[in-house]
DNA sequence: GTCTATACGATGATAGAC
DNA sequence: GTCTATCATCGTATAGAC
């Protein structure tokens, strides 16, 4: 059940990158049925019966994406938690972040097309329509119970609405930045600046780890 | 010239609110011209008149809260260098940051129907069409060049890119914040916290902070 | 000056014939 | 699977009533 099994029909695959550019371009709504096809040069009707209906279609192109990505997220989180355990320490704080955010850049770069995946689920927490955030939210929603229990363990001084304010202020450091790079023209011109993924983890983890044991 | 003013006419007001409430709901393009005059309880046509075109229209509902509010950061912001120079010290980037985000928080608060406005706004970023970024790009750049500016005075050590992601990061826990607040039923809800402005301002100033001077 | 009723051309959704 | 006729709705424009 790999969606990039070059086994599976290719006219499914052709949709799913059409609508990912689009619904990244101009969001759930803002994308029909018809540009799709167009993009993906296949019949109108070929949404439907492929995937049933649009709402579908949606869910198909974040599952593709987000279910490896988590499963990375998942397991470097878990190894930082057995590793702490072994050497009898709690957690550290900083090694947490970054095995949420290195796999997520990381992934963002190593994968062709996955940019406008984040420009999409970027979107999603804004988009006018629930569909898409609350998709997203499902299969978010276990990741960040994880990242915040770990976070919990390896700041147990700290009240945890505190930990989970803190996470949220991470997040959003984070759904920004992956969002702005792609954008940064609007930015000051002026000011050179990388954008390719392990400047970005060098830039941003010091940042978020500072905040987290403010 | 001030849009609060009652002498001003009463349908423009009036349409101005419906736009702001439902530009926030679903978006610049979602929101028909039909669908604002019905709530606004105003002719169709009263949106031509008024303000000549939906683009404009938008940009009035953004200058009306951003041009005040912004009035408030600046004179802020500037206190606090005015506040260093005194003393002969340079600023402190909590005092700096604070002056930003304060009168933000606060805005939001105390001002009846700017809690759309918030919405609004945390969507323009990610909103498929341009016109919404630019014209609120056009109007909190030079504010953020204020930042900046003030921002470097206040970690001369550091790099000027350095401190230029920084407050990206920084403005990105900020529109996260802002906008999660409205949209907190979709978290644990097992946790209770207070989204007060001054609750809010004391979880982040910190954490910004921090996160600075890293 | 302000507001209303109505119309226009463009775009996109939908459903049924093929 | 494909094509097309039809229908709804969009932003905008305009003529005329108060």
């Amino acid at each position: 059940m790999n969606e990039y099994d070059p086994s599976i029909n290719d006219t499914k695959q052709r949709i799913l990158d059409a609508a990912e550019y689009l619904f990244a371009q101009d969001g759930y709504r803002g994308t029909s049925l018809r540009a799709i096809t167009t993009r993906a040069e296949v019949n109108l009707a070929g949404v439907n019966y492929h995937f049933g209906s649009k709402k579908v279609l949606v869910e198909e192109v974040i599952k593709r994406r987000i279910l490896p990505l988590n499963q990375i997220r998942k397991e470097r989180l878990e190894e930082v938690r057995v590793y702490a355990l072994q050497k009898n320490e709690k957690p550290g704080i900083r090694a947490v972040l970054a095995a949420f955010i290195e796999p997520t850049l990381f992934f963002k770069e190593e994968n062709p097309g996955a940019e406008h995946f984040f420009t999409f689920i970027g979107r999603s927490f804004t988009d006018p329509d629930d569909t898409v955030r609350d998709v997203f939210l499902s299969y978010i929603k276990p990741l960040f119970k994880l990242l915040f229990d770990i976070s919990c363990e390896a700041l147990p001084e700290y009240p945890k609405d505190l930990v989970f304010w803190r996470l949220h202020y991470t997040l959003g450091a984070l759904f920004h930045t992956l969002h702005i790079c792609g954008n940064i023209r609007h930015e000051f011109e002026h000011m050179e600046m990388k954008t390719d993924a392990q400047s970005i983890i060098d830039l941003i983890i010091p940042y978020v780890t500072a905040g987290m044991k403010a």
